[in-house]
RNA sequence: CGGGGUGUAGCUCAGCUUGGUAGAGCGCUUGGUUUGGGACCAAGAAGCCGCGGGUUCAAAUCCUGUCACCCCGACCA
């Protein structure tokens, strides 16, 4: 491929858009242009780096026995309306209606088009297990795309659904995949992809990873323990105190506190440190405004993953409104309204002589004990977890919050789909079952972004060599000199001839502009071919990445390519 | 959906306060000089000033509506 006909412009400036580094690294190196809100075409480069992953993820799948199938991208409303996320799923599935009126949604994720795939052939226990997955376009109605391609509402993700007849063969089988997940990354030349256990949302089912590369641009915050390896979601992470907070056991005492609404302010006021507090955080469910109040220690914030999880149903934050019976800045759990939920964080269990709300404008109790002072029948876990805090695993102190990049998921699904869609096969008994599922996804365009906003300088990529979009990249420094242009137009067509894939820039074009849209096109090997270089008789070979600084003889160039390719694709078995 | 911000040439932006012929740099075209980190000179092409309504002799500029995008929040297999 020669430079000067790549299509797509490289630019210097950052277009002003772009929060992310991957994302304006992608605009202004001519890998994505932006078409609509989360929309983005890709041109030639990057279709060159997402058709390698795919290839790396297709092999992985195959050698865990996955049987690539493809699924429609418009689906008929009906088939969600089986499994009832029609009705449950919110607004990113995208429904709208084709000439005759008939609903159709652009399938978000494709567990129900699997099901109905496969559920004729699964009859019998005898076809079990068996895995199949698809690349493809998946589209969601984000409500707020962001970062390039991190966020996208049209994207190609590898899915897979795998069809078992007990919990012990999905559980292996899950292993299985998540070793070939970590194989997909580490390919991928992004080894510090880590699984971290989380939450499983509306996906439904139990157990369920998410493989997160960390970086500080990441959507997702993530709780690591370095003692003991324990990684989960903050929405997923449990949440552990040392032991209560215990003062002398005083008494429960009405005071004053005039226009005081908020922890630091009542704190503050009663010379009281917030964790001998109790917050009170109201919610309203969604279906019918209903209040939900979370008790919880004052220093702590409420994890609403769990609350939601908790709860079943959806919810959102309150309007506190004069006849709900709350006063807002003063709930406490002493005689509250008994028209709502009230929900008790255990961070309170066995605490004593804390400051709460008093149910009463203007007013805090002081010497509050929940046993003694409210009835409470049961704690739970609603508080995020936080820097700093416990480890639920090995109980150190000293987790560790860290921002990621989610650029796959897997999950044990259950009987969530097949139930619901009616399928099932006979076991060797005659017996019916419902086969168990798993799932298994991979973002491509995210994983491209992601491996962009790991592995970058200033200048643009640095593209591991297993998805690089060329391997070579010739710059023929002085191509209007006679001897420079034979031996690069030379070396060019010898390394083509080697199967190398070879990006060669014999633009007449100052150094400057040819270095600096190599390095936005990130390959890794350069080879310089200039008056400089041959007058030693020699072809430079430098490491986009810096690594190696290579003078070869020019007679030894092909082969010297050869063997640094070779050297690094090893770095990415 | 709530809060904030921005829409002027392909890109980055000035001009708007105080209304009066549409601007710069980069990029693009042509010619020339250059050539190891985004060179220089000369000549060019390129704009419904997001879109609609209003005020005015006159609107990029003032008023109003609307749309789009960006950021924070909510939501998210």
């Amino acid at each position: 491929m020669k430079l000067e006909k790549l299509v797509g412009d490289r630019f210097k400036e950052r277009p002003s858009d772009c929060q992310i580094d991957s994302h304006a690294i992608m605009v202004r190196g001519g890998y994505i242009k932006y078409v609509a809100n989360g929309i983005f075409s890709s041109y030639m480069p990057l279709r060159r780096i997402t058709r390698k992953i795919e290839q790396i993820i297709r092999e992985e799948m195959d050698k865990v026995d996955g049987q690539e199938v493809q699924f429609p991208v418009a689906l008929p409303a009906s088939l969600w309306d089986e499994s009832g996320r029609y009705e449950s799923v919110g607004s990113e599935l995208l429904r709208f209606t084709d000439r005759n009126g008939s609903r159709m949604v652009l399938g978000m994720t494709h567990e129900e088009a699997a099901v109905q795939l496969v559920r004729e052939y699964g009859q019998s226990y005898t076809k079990y297990p068996f895995m199949i997955y698809q690349i493809q376009t998946k589209f969601r109605d984000e409500a707020r795309p962001r970062g390039g391609l991190i966020r996208v509402r049209e994207f190609t993700m590898k899915d897979a659904y795998s069809f078992h007849t007990s919990q012990e063969d999905l559980e292996e089988y899950y292993a299985k995949c998540h070793q070939a997940y970590e194989n997909v990354f580490r390919r991928a030349g992004v080894p510090e992809v880590i699984s971290v256990a989380s939450d499983s949302g509306m996906m439904g089912g139990n157990v369920s990873h998410e493989f997160m590369l960390l970086t500080p641009v990441g959507e997702d915050s993530i709780a690591i323990c370095d003692e003991c390896g324990y990684s989960a979601n903050m929405e997923a992470a449990e949440c552990i105190y040392d032991e209560a907070v215990t003062l002398e056991n005083y008494e429960l005492q009405k005071v004053h506190t005039p226009d005081m609404h908020t922890i630091e302010q009542v704190c503050d006021y009663l010379k009281a440190d917030p964790k001998k507090s109790v917050k009170a955080v109201v919610y309203q469910k969604n279906e019918d405004d209903a209040y939900v109040v979370v008790f919880i220690r004052g220093d702590l914030d409420v994890n609403e993953t769990k609350v939601r999880n908790h709860l079943g149903c959806e919810f959102h934050p309150a309007v506190i409104t004069e006849e709900s019976g709350l006063h807002a800045g003063f709930i406490g759990p002493v005689g509250i309204t008994d028209n709502c939920t009230v929900l008790y964080d255990r961070s309170l269990q066995g605490g004593n002589g804390l400051v709460c709300g008093a149910n009463e404008t203007d007013y805090h109790y002081v010497g509050f004990s929940p046993a003694r002072d409210a009835d409470i029948k049961e704690y739970g876990d609603f508080a995020k977890i936080s820097d700093g805090g416990i480890c639920p695993n090995c109980k150190k102190h000293g987790i560790k919050v860290s921002r990621g990049i989610e650029v796959g998921n897997i999950f044990q699904l259950g009987t969530k789909y097949t139930k619901t869609m009616g399928m099932t096969y006979l076991d060797a008994n005659g017996e019916i079952h419902n086969p168990i599922m798993g799932c298994y996804g991979i973002g491509v365009g995210r994983l491209a972004a992601a491996v962009c906003e790991a592995h970058h300088d200033d200048y643009g990529p640095i593209w591991p060599i297993s998805i690089a979009p060329w391997q070579v990249h010739i710059c023929a420094v002085r191509s209007d000199d006679e001897q420079v242009k034979q031996t690069a137009d030379a070396l060019y067509e010898a390394l083509e001839n080697c199967g190398v894939e070879v990006m060669y820039d014999d633009r007449k074009v100052s150094a400057g502009v040819m270095f600096s849209d190599a390095d936005l096109l990130g390959i890794p090997i350069r080879a310089v071919v200039s008056p400089r270089n041959l007058k030693d008789g020699c072809v430079e070979l430098t490491a986009r990445d810096k690594s190696f600084d290579i003078k070869a003889q020019k007679d030894k160039a092909v082969e010297e390519i050869l063997r640094l390719i070779a050297e690094l694709s090893e770095k990415c078995r």
